[in-house]
DNA sequence: TATTAACCTACTATGTCAATAGGTTAATTA
DNA sequence: TAATTAACCTATTGACATAGTAGGTTAATA
């Protein structure tokens, strides 16, 4: 199950997508908004910037922002920053040693079928698919 | 990611399926051909006797027995059985109170839809499928 | 230079995971 | 009936993850 950072993870995500104005967004804001502790958020926050999703700077006027269009964050990628690998097993997880009981392992065909259809799904949906339409009023 | 509770519940079966013979098997053969501490095996098969899934006698000449044909136990049972739902979020367990945050949650259908691919996948998917077919040689 | 906000390290309470340990009950068989 | 076998039961443990909290430092702007 999903916890509470690759959930917060994601709608800080899409309240950054949302409330984009060209400039940087103080986490204060996304903080309020989301009625999430700011605290909390920084470390979630961190993660973000440290894998590439999210620009930061410091200071006066500073905050974070996107760096890359909506439509370019599989949420996978979101998901297993956070979360770690999607594998259900930990020997399919990328860069796992290769299990001894592989060969004549009974299971690890199911598991590899559902690691599939569970990586084909998260990379094939976008950031860009949760944000709420702009040209459809509220 | 699934646990050893509920890798070790599907071996298990898997071994009471392979060896079946009509009595009841003791749990010591089972530890010993999986290698898995028998101890541990005690509270899984535990479970899984609650559960429904198992039969188990005590005694001299007692062990467990499945109780249905391997044909008719989804793995899904089995999974929900030892890990809990199978439901990416608790929002969408069975029985869960419905979140405060549903209507506007702009994240819930993604997480519904993948709910609904992995019910449907391990809810068609069955022990006997995991089984080394009897026909075919070693 | 005061303010704002990101950035950093450390700590904590609670719970789950993966077992281990030791004893009790129940059924069979010699 | 007594010995044997095996399920059944309660409790405990160490390690790790989760979901935060607390307080301070650095960096950029007005």
């Amino acid at each position: 199950m999903i916890s509470t950072k690759g959930r917060y993870a994601i709608r800080v995500m899409i309240d950054l997508a949302e409330h984009d104005h060209g400039g940087y967004i103080p986490l204060k804001d996304v903080a309020a908004r989301q009625m999430i502790s700011k605290k909390y958020l920084e470390i979630i926050v961190k993660d973000l910037v440290a894998g590439g999703l999210l620009t930061g700077v410091s200071g006066k006027g500073g905050g974070y922002r996107l760096c890359r269009k909506a439509e370019d964050y599989p949420l996978g990628e979101i998901i297993e920053l956070m979360e770690g690998p999607l594998a259900p097993v930990a020997c399919l997880a990328e860069g796992a040693e290769t299990c001894p009981r592989a060969a004549s392992c009974e299971t690890l065909p199911v598991w590899a079928e559902y690691d599939k259809l569970t990586h084909d799904f998260f990379y094939s949906r976008y950031l860009s698919d949760l944000l709420k339409k702009k040209d459809e009023g509220e």
